[in-house]
RNA sequence: UCCCCGGUAGCUCAACGGGUAGAGCACCUGGCUGUUAACCAGGGGGUUGGGGGUUCGAAACCCUCCCGGGGAGCCA
């Protein structure tokens, strides 16, 4: 009898019986020397079944071992160069706990990976396949990542609400809900609660879903994604973007630490992340609408950067590039004017190399109540819904600021996908809410 | 909302300017005691997205609808 161990635990016990317990991912055969790629969700696992090494009773099941059936084996673990892991388990036993017939997607091949029009509805199923499995993992290890890096900087995590009064920034399209009789909205940003939080606690952020009914169709864009958002009580903008400088670099270093397995999987380039390191460029917007015309941009001041001009703005550095000081007229309500220059914005966001675009917004926020209260009149939003809020510079008003960084855009650029949709477990996009 | 591309076997794709719909993978049958996306031989599987039109003849050409994908705007 075996002891049931994870095969991620396989390299420890050379040499002794096991139990895995998992599902069949692919098969061979060569006659009377049968193999079977076993995952049980801490990695892959190649067993061996030899004809008359494992009573015929077992050996003979290997024709009902269709891809995907759960399986228990057992057998006794060995070190082998020929294993694809470099481990293999000589078996005695198997037992078929549900079968699988016909599953949907095929062995993976390069010439045959579905389109997303036929996985998409069986992402249910397609988080198995082991792509999607490596991006799952990646995906627990930023987002760990995250938790660590506020925590040990001394940050508390209070979140924010997801059904919200009013527009928090009266900007994008929000999904309406009935909150009995009354409308609500589910949260775009839980920035402005924040910047409540962090008057009690100095530092705060939060780590949750957020919600756009915009109808973008792009691969940047899904209905509903994650975001993290610290904001810092007596941070103006050159600390917002230092420690949002050092949240990337420490994602990016957890990642290479704990996922060299899974970024082997992706195919992605490994030296380009390891150069993803302190200081990041700091370019002001206007600099940077200098350096788009000299690349032959038909862009002015004042127009915000489409996807082509990010990618033109990140081309020429290998680490993520910070842009602050924008036109205050793109910006919103809430961001503090550059006491120098009343037309900009006291804002940065923060482009992800190789053309992967925002990956982070943020900004000192306007401290001053009457400057505050004019903001929202001149972008024509309701005071009244802003009382709160106000209240927050009527009370021991100090400078303040913060950023939102955007988890599945981070997870795409440190995986090296094209589209999002990949990054999150069940994406919600454009006409797709299934499964 | 607008622009572009696409829809052929369960999946990925062929099929010249209109002339009998094919291949690989998956599945089924048989073979092989070290396979690595295993391989070899054989087999079943199709109202070519729907409807209408042109034609002796349409997967192909025209109209229309449906569905999917990509991009713009907005943004993370």
């Amino acid at each position: 009898m075996g002891k049931f161990v994870y095969i991620s635990e396989l390299k420890e016990k050379i040499g002794e019986e096991v139990e895995i317990r998992g599902w069949v991912y692919n098969k061979r055969s060569s006659g009377k020397i049968r193999f079977i790629i076993v995952r049980d969700g801490s990695g892959y696992l190649q067993c061996v079944m030899a004809k008359g090494q494992i009573e015929d009773q077992y050996f003979d099941l290997f024709d009902d071992l269709t891809l995907e059936t759960s399986v228990i084996v057992q057998g006794k673990v060995r070190e082998d160069v020929r294993a694809p892991e470099g481990v293999e388990v000589d078996l005695n036993f198997v037992k078929i706990i549900g079968p699988s017939e016909n599953f949907p997607i095929p062995k993976v091949r390069e010439d045959n990976i579905p389109d997303p029009g036929v996985l998409l509805p069986i992402r249910h199923l397609w988080l198995r396949t082991r792509r999607q499995w490596a991006i799952m993992r990646i995906r627990h290890t930023i987002e760990k990542a995250i938790h660590d890096y506020y925590d040990n900087l001394g940050f508390i995590r209070i979140d924010s609400p997801i059904l919200t009064p009013a527009a928090c920034e009266g900007t994008t399209t929000l999904f309406e809900t009935d909150y009995f009789g009354e409308k609500a909205y589910l949260s775009q940003s839980g920035q402005l609660y924040q910047e409540a939080t962090c008057m009690a606690h100095g530092k705060t952020y939060c780590f949750g879903p957020t919600f756009r009914a915009e109808k973008s169709k792009t691969r940047r864009h899904l209905m509903e994604f994650w975001m993290v958002e610290p904001e810092i009580a007596y941070a103006e903008l050159p600390e917002v973007m230092e420690n949002a400088e050092g949240l990337i670099v420490y994602i990016v270093e957890q990642v290479l630490n704990t996922r060299q397995e899974e970024l082997k999987i992706l195919d992605r380039n490994i030296t380009k992340l390891e150069k993803i390191k302190k200081p990041f460029p700091r370019i002001s917007y206007t600099e940077v609408i200098e350096l788009l015309k000299k690349k032959g941009f038909n862009i002015e001041w004042g127009e915000d950067f489409g996807g082509d001009e990010e990618t033109a703005i990140s081309e020429d550095y290998e680490t993520p590039v910070i842009v602050h000081r924008y036109p205050a007229k793109i910006k919103a309500f809430y961001m503090k004017r550059d006491p120098e220059n009343p037309d900009l914005a006291l804002a940065m966001d923060i482009l992800a190399p190789e053309g992967y675009g925002e990956i982070v917004g943020g900004s000192q926020r306007e401290d001053d109540i009457e400057t505050l209260i004019q903001r929202i009149k001149e972008f024509d939003l309701p005071q009244e819904a802003f009382e709160w809020y106000l209240d927050l510079r009527r009370y021991g008003s100090v400078p303040h600021g913060g950023y939102g960084l955007g988890l599945e855009r981070t997870i795409a650029w440190i995986c090296g996908l094209k589209h999002v949709r990949e990054t999150i477990p069940f994406p919600r996009m454009l006409e797709r809410i299934y499964p």
